[in-house]
Formats: C-alpha cells, structure tokens, sequence
RNA sequence: GGUCCGUUCGUCUAGGGGUUAGGACUCAUGGUUUUCAUCCAUGCAACAGGGGUUCGAUUCCCCUACGGACUACCA
C-alpha cells in the first residue's frame, strides 16, 4: 500500500468561474502530484445539470494552463479511466447505488420534496434547530425502512420518482487520519442519512465522488476544508463497498479568507476591494456579468502561483521566490497549516513585481509591445528594450513601464502643473535656453556626456541642481519625477531633447 | 442550536518546554539618488484568556472566549 502510485485529482463543479481558492487547491494537488512522479487528473463533478454553467470547465482547463498546470487524465486531454465529466459516467453508479442497497446499507426514500420540508418545520416548531433525516427521523417517513416490502416493490414498479439515502449507523466512532489535522472522529449519530442518488438518477457528490476515485484509483484526495464534515461519511462509505483497501489518503486544506473582517473570500469581496478573486476574466453567459481576473490585470502566472502556494504553505525557510519546479521540489503537505489564510492583495502585488525584474528588458519590450499598439505608439525594439530596462525597476505591471514612461514614445502633450507652479521660475525659460546650445554642442550625447555637460553648466553658473533639473525634466518629460534625465536624454536623442526644450520654452514662457 | 476544525506582530508565517520569539508584506524614519521609484539600514509591532502538568510553559493537557466550515434530491 506504501508504493501505492500517487494519483490526485481536482475535481471542480462547472457551475462558474474557478475561484482563486480553488486555483489554490488545484496547485496544491498539482504539486504533491508531481513531487512524488504521479498524475494530477481534471475531474468535472457535473453532476447537478440545474447548476450547470456553459464555458465554465473551459474557464478551469484555460485557468490551469496559465497557471502552468498540466493535466495528465481529464476529458480535455483523454486518459484511461474516463470519462472525467461525471454527467457521462451516469450509468456506472447504478450498481454501486444497488450494491449498497442490497448489504442494507442504503434504503429508497419516497418522501417527497414538500413532506421533507414539512418535517423539518415540524421539528424545528418542535425546538429542534437542525432537524435532521438520521436514524430517528426516518421512521416517521416514507421509505423502504419504514414501508412494506410489497409497497416499496409497486412503488418502484410503477415507476414513482424516489431518491436513496446511506443508512448511517448508530452510535458509531468514524475516525481517519488526516494529512493536514491528524486524526479526526466523529460519532454516526451526529450524521444524517444523506442522499446518494437523487430523483434524476444522478449520484450526489458523496456518492459520485467515493466511487469515482476509487475507479480512477486516487490515491490522495486533496481538496478544501469545507468538505471535513462529510469525509466520514465518505471514510464509510468505502468500508460499506468493500473498499477500505483502496480509500485514498485525505487532506483538507484550510480555506482563503476574507483580508478584512470575517469568512471566506467571495467574489463580492474582490469587487469591494478592487482585487480580482478569479485567475482569468470571465463574462457570466447569462446575465452578463464581467468579473475580473489576474491574467488580464496584468499578473504573471508564476507571480500568481507563487502567491497561492505561500497562502497557507510555507518552505520553512526563508526563500519566498520560487518558480513551479523549485515549488514542486519544495512542497509537502505537512507544511500546509492548519488555520485558515487571509488573503493580502498587497502581497501578490509584491510577487509581480519581483517576477517583473526577473526579465531582460528585450523580454519586457516584447510584453510591452501589445500596450504600445494599443495607443497607437510605436518604437524600435531596441529602443523599447532600453526603455524597460531602464524603467522596469519602478513597474509593478510591464504596462507601468508605458504609463510611467508615455513622454519615451510621444512628447509631452501637458506639463505638471505642481512642478511648474513650484519649479518653472522666471528665470527658468532663459536657463534652459543656455544649457540647449550646450548640449546642441555635445559631441557625443550619451549619458555620461549629458551629465558631464550638465555638471560644469551649473558650476559656470553657480546654480544649484533645484534650479535646473527639474525645468528640464518637466520640459523633457512633462513630469515632476522619474528616472535619470541624463539616461532619459540619450535614449530620447539630441534632436528630440531639443525640440521638447524648444516647445516647452513657447508654451510655458513666463 | 449541533458537529467538526482552528487561534504567534495589522497581514502571510517560522519556531517550539529554558530563544533578545526569526523572516516577508504593509507602515514610519534615515542613507543613496537631481527628483520619484529602486536599493541599503533602522524602527513600530505578536504567542487570545484562565486553569493545570513542570524547576520552568508561547510550546503539552483541560476549560472559556473568539473565528471558520458544515448542517439541500449543491458541490
């Protein structure tokens, strides 16, 4: 069982865009599958046709292969032990409904769905707060337990819709070991006797999920701490169809949480804050709705990945960079912590602007190139490189290096009007005319030169750097601040520094 | 309400019976820079509370508080 090989899965419910937790969960199982050489499969828990939504596994295997995930089994890729949407595996649950049935761990239920909400308002009247379907309940209703046999025979003869519930044991102790939390018990009579095939003869994920993993022979189940609850019913849900063997080893990850006040992350909080909670954008095909995602903002995958992976992991050491391999070297469960995370958008900013750095500026200026043509700006290549090299140090997004550095690619169409008001002095206009000619006169216009020129200007004038440079930046540039003017000149050229000096001496005289 | 899970700086976290409780983000200050950003340095800032166990608990145990998840013919 030790060289049991190691197969996860990531098994969304196409009911919407994937979530950034759910990219998380994928991650954390994409990780631990490949740190240990197994498969990592894409698995659509379909089941619910009434929430189905269209485009949305499109969105997950997009997600994920931005994200750089690669699934080896999954309906967009094949596999041996398909089909991985479970809406087309409808027919392979029967037997295991059937299976259940006949070792009396399972009955038919006829109640309908008026009579279930009748019950529990009977009971909650009655003071109970949760009114549950469990041992006790289920004898007041209608069900192969509590009906003759011969009645549940015509019943099923004449074809009444019915659903199938597990019959949960009483007073029993479930326990299983947990790769994250360890043990964790839980007593049958705290557990109700949950659907597993509903009306529409489809499982319900309970059921689906127990038996499609042990068919695509999972060995470790991964997936978010909202589903501990209902692990022991899945842990006896393995025993009951002779499968305790094979269950999979199970870890719940703690859940992203809101980064102000209280619960989980939502999608609301994403718009409130002004974050995107989703990986790529996503238009909702009915109602229109646009949401957001990372991609489109601007986010490297990796800066994205690397973000998730350390909400809620950690190495144990101080290295916080990391690409998907030295991830997948790095990763192991017992590193996962126990307490939920908050989600700190600060923090992803960070990572991007860290993975921003890493880039030459020729690979910059090939990012850039799409926002350049999107103003109708262009430069050589080499031009632009120097730019980004130049600029890529102040740049969180490789558009930063466009919106930061417009006045590279267009002469300033405005002057700040700050620095002009506190900076553009009268006797500015007749300064920068004399440092013009000096530069006119340089032989070389390089950055060096520009500097040296500019230097021995103000000693022949005694004047301070305040009472040129910034007359001379904004002439340039348009702006207050920014990088070297003597770097920003040579890359503009003499005759562009010049004519910018000119023009902005006729516009703002004084 | 019940069940289960959790709780170290504002946030992500390391640590673990004896530590000046470490790092990162944010923020503040100083230095570098013509300016802004970067970069460097420094600073602010935490073991939820109460009982045990122990020579000694932030660390182990219990209780309380607080937080979260679940409690559908949804996943």
């Amino acid at each position: 069982m030790e060289d049991r090989r190691v197969r996860v899965r990531f098994a969304p419910s196409p009911t919407g865009p994937l979530h950034m937790g759910g990219v998380r969960t994928a991650l954390y199982n994409y990780l631990f599958a490949k740190k240990h050489g197994g498969d990592f499969l894409l698995r659509i828990e379909d089941t619910d046709q009434t929430r189905y939504v269209p485009g949305a596994e499109d969105y997950v295997v997009d997600a994920l292969n931005w994200c750089g995930m690669t699934i080896d089994e999954g309906a967009s890729v094949g596999g041996e032990n398909g089909p991985y949407r479970q809406s087309e595996r409808k027919p392979m649950y029967r037997q295991y409904v059937e299976q259940l049935i006949e070792s009396g761990n399972a009955y038919y239920g006829f109640d309908t769905p008026e009579e279930l909400t009748m019950m529990r308002e009977r009971l909650k009247a009655a003071g109970m707060a949760a009114p549950q379907y469990n041992a006790v309940t289920r004898s007041g209703m209608q069900n192969s337990l509590t009906l003759p046999a011969a009645e549940v025979e015509k019943r099923l003869a004449q074809g009444d819709p019915y659903i199938v519930r597990v019959k949960m044991p009483r007073n029993e102790e479930v326990k299983f070991e947990d790769s994250i939390r360890g043990w964790v018990s839980v007593n049958t009579n705290n557990l109700d006797d949950k659907v597993l095939f509903k009306s529409d003869g489809m499982p319900t994920y309970h059921l689906a999920n127990v038996v499609d993993d042990y068919l695509m022979n999972i060995s470790h189940v991964i997936r978010g701490e909202e589903w501990l609850p209902s692990a022991p019913l899945h842990v006896l849900l393995y025993r009951f169809l002779g499968w305790s063997d094979l269950m999979p080893k199970f870890a719940h990850l703690p859940l992203i949480l809101r980064p102000d006040g209280n619960g989980k992350l939502s999608k609301r909080d994403g718009d409130r804050l002004g974050f995107p909670v989703f990986p790529a954008n996503w238009k909702n095909p009915e109602t229109g709705e646009q949401s957001s995602g990372y991609r489109e903002r601007g986010y490297y995958p990796g800066a994205f990945t690397n973000m998730l992976a350390f909400l809620g992991w950690n190495p144990g050491t101080t290295q916080e960079l990391f690409s998907m391999d030295e991830l997948i070297a790095a990763f192991s469960l017992e590193r996962v912590g126990k307490a939920g995370a908050k989600f700190d958008f600060d923090k992803t900013n960070w990572f991007n602007q860290q993975y921003l750095r890493m880039y030459s500026g020729v690979e910059l200026a090939s990012q850039l190139q799409p926002f350049l043509k999107a103003e109708n700006l262009s430069a050589e290549t080499h031009y632009t490189a120097a730019v980004c090299d130049l600029m890529k140090e102040r740049a969180t997004f490789v558009e930063d290096i466009l919106t930061e550095g417009r006045y590279f690619f267009e002469a300033p169409t405005s002057y700040d009007e700050k620095t002009i008001k506190k900076k553009w002095k009268e006797h500015t206009p007749a300064i920068l005319s004399e440092l013009s000619d000096l530069l006119k006169d340089l032989p070389t216009f390089d950055a060096e030169n520009i500097g040296a020129c500019f230097k021995s200007f103000l000693e022949a004038k005694a004047l301070g750097f305040g009472a040129v440079m910034p007359g001379f930046r904004v002439s340039v540039t348009g702006l207050g601040a920014g990088a070297s003017m003597n770097e920003i000149s040579a890359l503009l050229g003499k005759e562009e520094v010049l004519k910018r000096i000119e023009r902005a001496l006729t516009i703002l005289k004084k």
